[in-house]
DNA sequence: CCGCGGCGTTCCGTTTACGGAACGGTGCGA
DNA sequence: TCGCACCGTTCCGTAAACGGAACGCCGCGG
C-alpha cells in the first residue's frame, strides 16, 4: 500500500468540524482543558480534534456537543447545495417513516436550464411542488408541466429530467420517495 | 438554555444512526456488500455500524454518506427540542461568521410559564423576535416586553429569563450572539 | 444433484484513536 | 524574582475500529 503517511489529509479538517468546535468553545469562553474536562474526554483528544489531526469517533463528537449543550447537527456542516450541471439542489430533511424513506430537497433551476437524472431504483417516485416559474419535468419521453402552486409526480425508475420553461427561474420543492424493498 | 455540564453518555446505538443508514441504503436498493464496496470501506465496518455494535469514526460516516450521495447531516438526527423546565427550544442553525458565532433557536413558551437561564460569558447578547403571545424577557431585574412582531434584545452575561405573559402561548425566534474573545 | 455467485456475519491481525502523564509557555500574586 | 496554576501540545501504552478473509446461508443455472 502506498504509504503517504506523512502529512495526513485529516478529514476532520476538510469538513471544518475542528474549526467549528473551536468557534463554539471559545464563543462560550471555555478553555480547551475545561471543555475536555466537562466532556469527559482527554485533552489530547480534543486538541487533536480541533487541530484536525485526528479522525474522531462518533462517541467523541457526542461527548463534545453534549458538553456544549448542542445537538450533533451543530457540528456537521449545513447541507451544502448539490450542483448539477444546471440545477442546484439542497437537501432539507430526511424522513425515515417506517417502510418508506423520504428526502426533501429545495430545487433552483435557472431560466431555460435543463437537467437530467439517471433512473433510480424500482418503486421510487418523485414529487415536485412549484413555487415560481414553469417546470417541465418527469420521464424524458413523457414530461409533465407545472406552474406556480402546482404539483406533479412521476415514477423515477426511468431516466428523467427537469427543465425551466419560459423566462423565469424555477423554484420548487422536490420530494423523493423511496419505498423499502419487501422485508422477506 | 444550553449550559448544564450534564454530559449524557450517548452511545452509538441510541442515536439511531445505524438504523438510518440501513433505511437509506435499502431505500436505494443497495446491498450491504455493494454499499461497502462503493464507500471503499470493509463489509465488517458497515455491518457493525448498521448493527450499532461499533463506534464509527467520522471518516467512516463520511465515506458512507458520500456513497449514498448525501451530506453528513442526513445521518445525524434532526435537532431535537431542548426541554427546559418550562420552555421548549429547538436549535435551527449555527452560524460561524468569522469572529462571531450565532445560534438560532425556535422558542415555545406555554402561557404563564416562566423560564430562567444563568449568565453567559461576557459579551454574549440575546435577540428575540416574537411571533405570537406576549413575552417578558431579559435580565431578571430589568425585564423587557415584546408582543407579536416585536423584537427585543439584552446582554446575556447576567442571569436572565423568559415569561409568557397573558393568556396565549409565546412563539418566538431566539438568536444568541457569541462574540469570540480577542485573539491572543 | 452439485456448483457458483452474492448475501450478511464473524474472526483476526493491523492500524489508530483513546486518555493519562508528561512537557514548555504564560500570566499573576507573593 | 520566584513559585504556582493553568494553558495547549506532545509522548506513549492500551483499547478498539479498521479492512481482508474467512464462515454459513440462500437462490439459481447447469
Amino acid at each position: 500500500m502506498p504509504d503517504a503517511a506523512e502529512g495526513r489529509p485529516a478529514l476532520a479538517e476538510s469538513t471544518g468540524i475542528g474549526a467549528r468546535v473551536t468557534a463554539l468553545r471559545s464563543a462560550r469562553g471555555l478553555s480547551l482543558s475545561e471543555l475536555a474536562r466537562r466532556a469527559g474526554i482527554g485533552k489530547a483528544t480534543l486538541s487533536g480534534l480541533e487541530a484536525g489531526t485526528r479522525n474522531p469517533t462518533l462517541e467523541t463528537l457526542y461527548a463534545v456537543t453534549s458538553a456544549l449543550g448542542l445537538p450533533l447537527t451543530a457540528l456537521v456542516a449545513a447541507p451544502g447545495p448539490i450542483r448539477g450541471s444546471a440545477a442546484e439542489m439542497a437537501l432539507l430533511r430526511v424522513f425515515d417513516d417506517g417502510p418508506v424513506t423520504y428526502e426533501l430537497y429545495r430545487m433552483h433551476l435557472p431560466a431555460g436550464a435543463t437537467q437530467t437524472s439517471p433512473a433510480h431504483h424500482a418503486g421510487v417516485t418523485e414529487h415536485v411542488t412549484v413555487f415560481a416559474g414553469v417546470l417541465r419535468s418527469g420521464p424524458l419521453d413523457r414530461p409533465l408541466r407545472a406552474g406556480p402552486g402546482e404539483h406533479v409526480e412521476w415514477p423515477a425508475d426511468v431516466p428523467h429530467g427537469y427543465e425551466a420553461e419560459g423566462p423565469a427561474d424555477v423554484e420548487a420543492a422536490l420530494l423523493i420517495r423511496y419505498p423499502h424493498p419487501p422485508s422477506p
